[in-house]
DNA sequence: TCGATCCTGTAG
DNA sequence: CTACAGGATCGA
């Protein structure tokens, strides 16, 4: 389900309401959930530390506690992770949580069973981070930067920009919302695209992710419901056989990678 | 670089 | 029933 902005927006929430917390005790539901193996092992290992930091590295989540040691979270498709004001009240789906001193509960939830909640020392944590890319929103993310990263592939456009050892944090929706604004037809390979064409996807994902980013905040903060008109307008993501809101044309869906890809053939090339 | 695979819920 | 899902990893 989350991409960056979404990620994000879990990621400042829980600043605002976890952060200095200490999680008194952790409950792995689902010992699939969990590295290292060995529920009781991690259980142990987190248990009574404090919630220093919060932060993000494209799609993961880093929970920083005291003690030298990382909770690295991963939401995959379905994942949740948010307070609730009692930890009694779980949803049924929660596969991890943590009981916080006032009674309030820290809840990884995930229908589908695919998100991960890792424990590191500081020390190993680069390494399971390593191969994690350059974030869109930073300085070190410039046009002769990508440029030269697309050089490097001989992906279709799409693919490269879900592929996280490049750029971290997006995923099949503002993937094709980024080919979209730059008119880039998602099946090119992208060390074939012009170098005014990449120059352009590289500020359409960076608009495309700020963008969402705002939306996100408001959208997306937790196990409530996202609010209409406050979520990120998606030109081509989903829409299916509907006209392209900027040349009239039906809008395709195809498959790439075993999964969906939505653009307009009339004005991506 | 490609396809299969991990899981479960929901829509058609 | 089948198709599909806002993701990533593994093996060939």
């Amino acid at each position: 389900m989350p991409e960056l902005p979404e990620v994000e927006a879990v990621c400042r929430k829980l600043r605002a309401g976890a952060q200095g917390a200490r999680l008194l005790r952790m409950h792995v539901e689902r010992a699939g959930a969990v590295r290292p193996q060995g529920r009781r092992r991690i259980e142990r290992e987190a248990a009574g530390c404090v919630l220093e930091a919060v932060e993000r590295r494209g799609k993961n989540i880093l929970l920083r506690l005291s003690g030298d040691r990382v909770l690295h979270v991963h939401l995959r498709m379905t994942g949740r992770l948010y307070v609730i004001s009692d930890a009694r009240n779980r949803p049924s789906a929660t596969r991890v949580w943590w009981e916080m001193e006032d009674g309030r509960g820290l809840v990884f939830e995930d229908s589908r069973a695919l998100g991960k909640v890792h424990l590191y020392s500081t020390g190993e944590l680069e390494k399971a981070l390593g191969k994690v890319g350059v974030e869109p929103l930073s300085e070190e993310f410039t046009g002769d930067w990508f440029v030269r990263a697309a050089r490097r592939s001989r992906k279709p456009a799409k693919l490269f920009l879900m592929d996280q050892r490049y750029v971290a944090g997006l995923g099949n929706i503002y993937a094709a919302e980024a080919l979209f604004v730059a008119r880039i037809d998602p099946r090119r390979p992208v060390n074939g695209i012009s170098k005014p064409k990449l120059e352009a996807l590289h500020s359409a994902i960076r608009s495309v992710i700020e963008e969402a980013v705002v939306s996100a905040k408001h959208a997306y903060a937790g196990p409530g419901r996202i609010a209409e008109g406050e979520r990120f307008a998606r030109a081509v993501y989903g829409r299916e056989s509907e006209p392209c809101v900027r040349c009239g044309a039906k809008v395709r869906r195809i498959a790439q990678g075993g999964r969906s890809t939505y653009f307009c053939a009339g004005c991506q090339r």
